[in-house]
Formats: C-alpha cells, sequence, structure tokens
DNA sequence: CTGAAAGCGCTAACAA
DNA sequence: TTGTTAGCGCTTTCAG
C-alpha cells in the first residue's frame, strides 16, 4: 500500500490519503466521500459523522489542484497594479495589497501578480483569461479612457476596480476623492489660507480628474476663483511632487503660494523634500496636505496632515466585491467609503507678510 | 460543436479551443500535439510547424490546472512574511516583494500569501504543504530556534529564506547583516563618534543576532569596549525605535550617546520622531544611522544614512534559488549579497560639548 | 441516501 | 516519429 492504512504509520505528509482511499477505508463511494465532505445534505448524518471522522483519523487533505480541474476554477485572482510611472513599491499600494490578500486568503484564494512592466495594459489580461489562470481580476487606476474594460467585458472574467471607472455598468471601490480633497481645500480655507497651490496626479486617470475637481469645489466654497496658474501638473510619484514645487518655487517664495494641496501622499513627501531643500519651512512658511493617509506619511516630522483614505478597507471590500461576482452575484457595485482629515501637523495657518 | 471550428468565428476567449479538439484539427494524436507544444525534440519538425500553427490559428490556449494535475504540481509558491510585530506593511517586505513576484511571474508561478495573523508559525506551513498548494515556500526572518525548519524538511516540500539560519543545511539569501552593520560603526567612529548606542531588533531572530555580534565588531574595530547601557532593546518596528529612545533619553540628553546604530531603517525613523519630540536635532545633536536602505528613508529631511541591503535583488534571488530547488537542485545554496553605506546625510560628527 | 461512471484537460509510460 | 492508453484526484450527473 502506497498510503498510510493505518493512522500515524507515516509522516504526516507523505503522500497523504487520496479519496479514493478514504471511501474505500470507509466502506463508501468516492462520491458519497465528496458529498460528505463538502456538506451535503442529502448524505444521511451517521454516515457523514463516520466519513469526517475517518477523514480526520486519516488526516485526509482535498486535492486542491484536482478539485479545481474538476469544478472549472482556479481558486487564483489576478492583482494588476498600476503600470509606470506609479509601482507597487508605492506604500499605498503595500496597504492595499494586505487587505486584498487577507480577504482572499480567508476564502481560499491564491493571488497571481503579474509584472506589467514591458508589456501593454492590455496584453496582460489577455494573458490571464486566455490561460485560464484565473477566476477573476482585481486593477487598479481606471483611467477616462480605458481598453481594458471592453477587453474584460468580452472576457466575461468577473472583475472589480479600485477607483471609480466613467463606465457605468462595471464595478469597483473607491474612496472619496472629490469629496475628501475639496474637504482638504476647505480645511486650508479656515485656516486662513486664500493662495492654495494644488498638485495634480497623473494625466488621464479618473481619480487626477476627481481631485483636481474636489480642489475646485473646495475653492468655490471658500468663494475663491480657479487660477491656472495654482494648478500645476504631477504624476502621483514622490518625484512628480518634487519637480512641481521646484518648477514653482518663485511663486511660493514670492508669497503667491501659501498652500500646497497634494493630490495623493507621496506627492505631498516630494513637495515637502524640495520645500525642505529651497530652505523653506513646513508648515511655518508652506503648508503641505497630502491625499491617501498611508502609513509614512508619519515618518515625517512633523507628520503629514493628510485627507485619509481606508487603504485596507478599499482593499478588503475590493477583494470581497470580487469573490461576490465570483460567486454569481450580478448586480454591478459601486462603493464610495468615507475619508477623512487626520494629523493636522504639517498645516498651519500662513505666515504673515 | 461547441467550440471554434473556424478561427475567428466566436470571441477570442469564449470556450476557448482544447488540445483534444485541436489534435483532431490537425489529424494528429494529443500526445503528439502535446510534444510538439513543449518542445518534445521527438516530434517530426514539419508536424512541430504544422501543429504551432494551427495552435496559432484556432487560438489554442493550454490550461495551466490540467496540466498542473497531470503534472503533479501547482505552480504556486507559498510567501510567508513575518508575524507580529512586523507586517507585511513594513516598507522593507515590500521592495522585497517586488523582486520575488517579478521573478516568479516570469517563470509563471502564482504566489500564495497567507496571513499568519491569528494561527502560529507552523500551522500555516501544515496547511500549505496538506493540501499540496504549493510547489515550494519562502520564508522570511529565521529564528534562532525555529521550530518551522524541522516541518518543513519534514514536509519535503523546497523552501528558502530570506535570511540566514543556524541550521547549516537550509538554503537561503541574506544580506550582509554583521559586515554591514560594522561597517557603519566604523563609518561614525570615523566621524569621531565614541559613544555610539546600538537597538537592537525582535528578541530570538538569526538577524538580530549578526546585528548586534556586527555592533561589536565595529566597536572592537573602533578600539572600543561594549557598554551594556547603550544597547537598546527593540523589535524592528518604529515603535520600538521610537521607545527605545524614549526610555534613554536622560543618556543622550547628557551626552552620554552622540550616535544611535538603528538595527534596520524603521527603528531609526522612529529614533529619529522620539529625537525631535525631546527637541533634538538630527543629525547636529545626535546622528542616526539606519540597517536596510528602504525607499523611505528617502523621504526624511534630511534623508536617513542607512546601510543599504538590495532589498530587491534580495527578493529576486531567493525566488530564484527556491525556483532550483523546485527544479530539482539538490544542493542547499546559502549566499550573502553586499550592502554599503548610502545618503551620509542623517550623521554628521559629534557635537562639540 | 448511495454508487457507478463519465469526465475536467493534459501528461506520460509503453507500444508500435 | 507517432499513437494508445491510463491515469492525476475530485465532482457530478444519472440511476437505483
Amino acid at each position: 500500500m502506497a498510503y498510510p492504512n493505518r493512522p500515524g504509520k507515516n509522516s504526516k505528509f507523505k503522500g497523504s490519503i487520496t479519496m479514493a482511499e478514504l471511501a474505500k477505508e470507509c466502506g463508501y463511494s468516492k462520491a458519497t466521500v465528496s458529498r460528505a465532505l463538502a456538506g451535503d445534505p442529502r448524505v444521511k448524518p451517521e454516515t457523514r459523522e463516520l466519513i469526517l471522522e475517518m477523514a480526520e483519523r486519516f488526516n485526509y487533505r482535498p486535492h486542491a489542484v484536482a478539485s479545481n480541474l474538476a469544478r472549472r476554477r482556479t481558486k487564483t485572482i489576478g492583482l494588476l497594479f498600476p503600470s509606470a510611472p506609479r509601482t507597487i513599491a508605492d506604500p499605498f499600494f503595500l496597504e492595499y495589497l494586505q487587505g486584498v490578500s487577507e480577504t482572499l486568503f480567508e476564502q481560499g484564494f491564491s493571488l497571481l501578480i503579474p509584472q506589467a512592466r514591458q508589456q501593454g495594459l492590455t496584453e496582460t489580461i489577455e494573458e490571464l483569461v486566455a490561460h485560464r489562470r484565473v477566476d477573476g481580476i482585481i486593477l487598479t487606476e481606471p483611467r477616462l479612457e480605458d481598453e481594458r474594460i471592453a477587453l474584460l467585458k468580452e472576457s466575461n472574467v468577473p472583475f472589480v476596480f479600485l477607483g471609480s471607472t466613467v463606465d457605468p455598468d462595471v464595478s469597483w471601490v473607491d474612496g472619496d476623492n472629490r469629496g475628501g480633497i475639496c474637504q482638504g481645500v476647505q480645511a486650508l480655507g479656515a485656516l486662513g489660507h486664500r493662495r492654495i497651490a494644488v498638485i495634480l496626479g497623473e494625466e488621464g486617470l479618473v481619480s487626477t480628474e476627481k481631485r483636481f475637481l474636489g480642489y475646485q469645489d473646495g475653492l468655490a466654497a471658500l468663494g475663491l476663483e480657479l487660477d491656472w496658474n495654482l494648478v500645476w501638473p504631477g504624476d502621483f510619484t514622490r518625484q512628480g511632487g518634487y519637480q512641481a514645487v521646484v518648477r514653482h518655487l518663485d511663486q511660493i517664495e514670492g508669497g503667491e503660494v501659501t498652500a500646497i494641496m497634494a493630490s495623493n501622499d507621496l506627492m505631498a513627501i516630494g513637495a515637502i523634500q524640495a520645500l525642505h531643500e529651497a530652505g523653506l519651512g513646513v508648515p511655518q512658511e508652506v503648508s503641505v496636505l497630502g491625499f491617501d493617509g498611508i502609513e509614512v506619511g508619519n515618518f515625517l516630522w512633523p507628520p503629514l496632515t493628510t485627507v485619509q483614505q481606508p487603504v485596507y478597507l478599499l482593499g478588503r471590500e475590493v477583494a470581497r466585491v470580487l469573490l461576490g461576482l465570483i460567486a454569481g452575484e450580478k448586480e454591478t457595485v459601486q462603493r464610495i467609503l468615507p475619508v477623512r482629515i487626520v494629523n493636522a501637523q504639517s498645516t498651519v495657518g500662513p505666515a504673515p507678510c
């Protein structure tokens, strides 16, 4: 016999018992064993008892791959991270990943993390879908015009975005971008700031758009006009935030700007670095407000004031929604999670000049 | 027919053709098709040509799960992250993850990231192994006495550690902990420091031990005695670094300590925060040196001086070694990658007092 | 309530 | 060089 016909006879790993073997030991068929293990109500309670007990005794473990083949599923999820200039090494995505992977693991799902690097946005998706390597896909950073969406719809694989899409019948989960930035701008206004610059995100992304709208909302709420000289392009990277400030130092030094609303924390951090290098104190001379609430904002001194998204929760939620779709739920889910301002320490009232 | 018997007839995804169908179309057996696709030299070149062409034409895609079942493999790797107090959200692990996942993906492997959270160290491993959910396991943070190792050896599943183990016949990849810290201490000495405190890592870990030895080496090289008052316990977390400084503020303020060698960057960052809160300037009043070289060290002002490990490369390397073991290589690999000091900006000579 | 049997799609002896 | 034949281990009709 290749399998342990007495419990504990062999190592608890080597060639662990198969369902067929277990069935024989129990004196039942594979089918019944399979049902009992799956909790199928059609098996007689005593039978189930017995089978469960034997399974335990023989330390039976279902073979995931075989089961997956028979059920036409993979139990793995494709998790796509943003393409350049952002990277998977963005701290935002780590906290997010933790939420996602935790939820998936609880449900027995694996994660496939393709590295989009060289490939285009769509090749990766085609590859995942065509080889049936995943049961569903989680994406980030929807674009204003997003070719991935048509492809995914055609593929028939369930998918969810982190971030709201333009497309109305796509499921997504997002933080309150527009409202959050608006709140942020108003908070700066409440401190007395009137010359508030914004550093935009990467062009073409829905989130960039929404955050810019939030900025405009905030200005409006303060009774301020939009001044295009205070709208600085960025790309969501630290380098981008740094550059934005460097390029507009004269405005800052000239007192044209007393506060900066960065579209994310990483750019806020870059901005602060540029300000430091220019000898400008934060927040004494310039206030800086970020968006996202990533942990590393707390590494700074003073800690970064920021509009905090529930990053970890976003991860959990987006995973949960995808699992729902995989389980057969049909309706598209679009959920906005609330945000809030934290760490009011890198912002103060404008310097008197 | 359920499959597209004319190329392009259906969507490129829906029910893509199976190998059996492709074989029929080609007029060959499944076996030959399988061989041709696998590049088996036994098939006649023209036959291979034909089959490859037809595969292309019918857009054939191998079914990963079925293939895995037949070959008794899963094509997924279990990636275990540290347990509390460290978390997967430690920036170190993100950079590391990027290296690992990139290498694995190139070879078509998925990643299973269990959340050890509640479970003990060993339960997770048992669960991965027993269900044959993975072809190999990557672990971190070997302990001086590590019960996982016996378990893994018994399980017969290939595994590799990030970090050197005490056990001589276990494969691992590591940065040069001891040499790196020693270098760091010497660098501080070269700046004129003589009262150099160390913040230790989490107790029981091999890396903690090695780094402490490196500290002692460094002192010895400087002709200094080990002073246990300057050996502060820590745990590799930011909070740990913060606490270590808070608890020893009197020593610092009393001039007993002019430089701090933290066993990792996160603790260095925590230490700097505590110093800031106490109104002590870094590096003017106290120099702080970290270890790891994580990206977020650059977020600080001034950027953190640190002993940089090639974190991303460590990830790639550890994955590569594991893939080697899975491919059947027998000999254990133990590789130390070099480190170097970067960003000499949070360290200067001691303040004259 | 239980069992027999037919797959899931691919791989790998073993023959031819 | 190619085909035949068994599986891999589990799920799921379809009968009984």
